[in-house]
RNA sequence: GGAGCUGUGGUGUAGUUGGUUAACAUAUCGGCCUGUCAAGCCGAAGAUCGCGGGUUCGAGUCCCGUCAGCUCCGCCA
């Protein structure tokens, strides 16, 4: 039979009296006996089908044949509906193909799960068969989505001169950062390249390549445990420009994101983006990724905390710390027992305790009223804008740890119905370091090729912790959806840096020595970004998890259950590796 | 590495304080049926209750272990 001349659905009225050719999908089938209507579905919906055995008996037996998930072709007759047979929930629901031929192109087994919208099975049952999965016109629809949105992103890059360029997967191992993924080599037996977890070092060769704009739809690697927006393969849509401010940079993405919700989401979004510094995410939300949809902020109390008795407050105090509140406005519904349970959960965050505070008319109802005078229980209650009836939880700790322990608690109580309107934001001058302490020295916040903000170069040989980085988030609504930052293009700067972090000048040039010898050869001052596009997608459809706009996701032991890898290989493998398996630890 | 939740016909669920033949819906198969679109009516088949061990006269149910999926902490420059 010949190539089909129509999608199923895409016929309507228009098409009434026309002979077309369908192929597709036997969905849904209503046998009356001597009719019989299947819903024919392909790639663009679906059309109902009518097959009347007054018309023929051979082709009625084949009809009547046919099962779900058969694969068939069909010529007919498209006929419009009498008016108590229009179906107004279907774009075609106002015509029918009366088939005048078909031919059965495959038959099907009954499929484990339906194929259609909104099931509800097990996420096993769906990834093993994902082929089938990828049959629902919800998954599909993603599929689209995800199409339409590398385009307009492509398109967009390519109006800003910007060259899509690609770069090795196979590549170097480098110290810092995530896990690497290692391919064993054969040629160089014993030796490893790895997946990129990005392809950082690349892009900015290519600026010292004189590239200026450049960018790619790329997949990255990272060999971490799974989350719900995490997964070991991802795509970025990687960016790295010379000679481009900071601004010049939030400008080209602030463009890209709103065209992408503009044109997918049908939303105009705000320009340009809310800036807000680190220090304040963490100090106003406990994160550097806040969801302002809300309020609910963290409120700071070391003055307070400072004129009490507490010796818990007043130690983290004394230790450099800092002593936090969240308040929690009706929290008085929260039994004793429901605060035991946050406690845990605080612990869980890394708090060592956590304190709370019933507010009632009377004062506080707490187990460290007594360390408090009523006028600085009265200044807090001021402080925090408590209210009879809320509960006010207190962290002491580190500084960092009192926020993000609040922080977590925040989004717990976060309200239900939050208001649709996306909230972008730039989070900017993160810290150049944190301090490790497992491994007593500093580490890159960001990645050892980040720019120290110039006024905080000084700072460097003084007070490392306090250089901030011109470095950046892009969140929205409490998720990260990219990141980068302006890159140092010096490579003394470079190796001083690598000398802050501990890498010795020959660790130096043995890791990195092919980019500190690059800027020594006119690089530009550079910097870009990279934005998840798993997490664009999935906000985009409105869905939870990034294994949704996946097509073949791994489940969150890394493994796929279509093709059951990772597997086992063959010896002759190993050996042409050189590599032999050690025996699993038993436990002793 | 750790915590929590889930696992019962193909699928989604029910299954009481441990007690006879594991229930319901849907899908599947067969019959009837010419205007359905969640088609309808009648009938049939379909489960070693994730797996292993234990307690018990007796385990889907209680205990221990284990596997898988999901969510979270750690981890993710």
């Amino acid at each position: 039979m010949a190539q089909k001349t129509h999608y199923c659905g895409k016929l309507t009225i228009d098409y009434v009296n026309r002979e077309v050719k369908l192929t597709g999908w036997v969905g849904k089938r209503r046998d009356h006996g001597g009719l019989i209507f299947i819903d024919l579905r392909d790639r663009s919906g679906q059309v109902q089908l009518v097959f009347d055995q007054r018309q023929g008996t051979e082709l009625f037996t084949l009809a009547e044949s046919l099962r779900s998930e058969y694969v068939i072709a069909v010529e007919g007759t498209v006929l419009r509906r009498s008016e108590e047979t229009v179906n107004p929930s279907l774009p075609t629901g106002e015509i029918e193909v009366r088939v005048g031929s078909m031919e059965v192109l495959n038959t099907s087994k009954t499929p484990p799960f339906y194929i259609e919208d909104n099931i509800n099975v097990d996420e096993n049952l769906r990834l093993r068969y994902r082929y089938l999965d990828l049959r629902r016109p919800e998954m599909l629809r993603r599929l689209q989505l995800r199409h339409r949105a590398v385009k307009l992103i492509r398109d967009y890059m390519d109006r800003y001169d910007f060259l899509e360029v690609e770069t090795p997967i196979l590549t170097r191992s480098t110290p810092e950062g995530a896990r690497d993924f290692l391919v064993p080599g054969r040629q160089q037996a014993g030796e490893f390249y790895a997946l990129p977890q990005s392809p950082q070092l690349f892009k900015q060769l290519l600026m010292v390549s004189g590239i200026e704009r450049y960018f790619q739809v790329v997949r990255c690697f990272r060999d971490e445990d799974l989350r719900a927006d995490r997964q070991p393969e991802f795509t970025q849509v990687d960016i790295e420009t010379s000679f481009f401010s900071m601004d010049n940079l939030f400008a080209l993405t602030e463009g890209l994101v709103a065209g992408l919700w503009k044109e997918l989401h049908g939303r105009e979004i705000k320009r340009p983006f809310t800036k807000m510094p680190y220090q304040e995410a963490m100090n106003r939300y406990g994160t550097d990724k806040p969801d302002v949809r809300y309020g609910m902020e963290l409120v700071g109390l070391d003055e307070q905390a400072g004129k009490s008795e507490f010796k818990v407050f007043k130690s983290a105090l004394e230790n450099g710390g800092a002593v936090k509140g969240l308040r929690l406005p009706g929290g008085s519904r929260l039994s004793r027992k429901d605060l035991d349970d946050l406690t845990l959960l605080a612990r869980q965050f890394g708090a060592k305790g956590l304190a709370w505070a019933y507010v009632e008319s009377e004062g506080w109802r707490s187990p460290i009223s007594k360390f408090f005078d009523e006028a600085v229980i009265k200044e807090i209650n001021t402080k925090m804008e408590a209210e009879t009836g809320d509960v006010l939880l207190f962290v002491a700790d580190r500084w960092h740890i009192s926020c993000t322990v609040l922080g977590h608690l925040r989004t717990k109580f976060a309200p239900a119905n939050l208001q649709e309107e996306p909230h972008f934001l730039w989070v900017v001058d993160f810290p150049l370091f944190h301090y490790n302490e497992e491994e007593q020295r500093y580490d890159s916040d960001h990645h050892p090729f980040t720019a120290p903000r110039e006024e905080d170069m000084p700072l460097l040989d003084s007070d490392p912790l306090s250089v901030r980085a011109k470095a950046y988030d892009l969140v929205l609504d409490g998720v990260e959806i990219g990141g980068g930052s302006m890159r140092i293009h010096d490579s003394s700067t470079q190796a001083k840096i690598f000398g802050l972090l501990g890498l010795s000048e020959e660790e130096g040039r043995e890791k990195f020595g092919f980019l500190l010898e690059a800027l020594t050869y006119g690089a530009p001052p550079h910097g870009g970004i990279a934005l998840g596009l798993d997490r664009l997608i999935a906000l985009l459809s409105g869905d939870d998890s990034i294994r949704q706009v996946i097509p073949f996701p791994k489940t969150a032991t890394a493994s796929c259950l279509m093709t059951g890898a990772p597997s086992a290989v063959s010896d002759q493998q190993l050996e042409e590796l050189r590599i032999k398996i050690e025996a699993k630890k038993e436990d002793k």
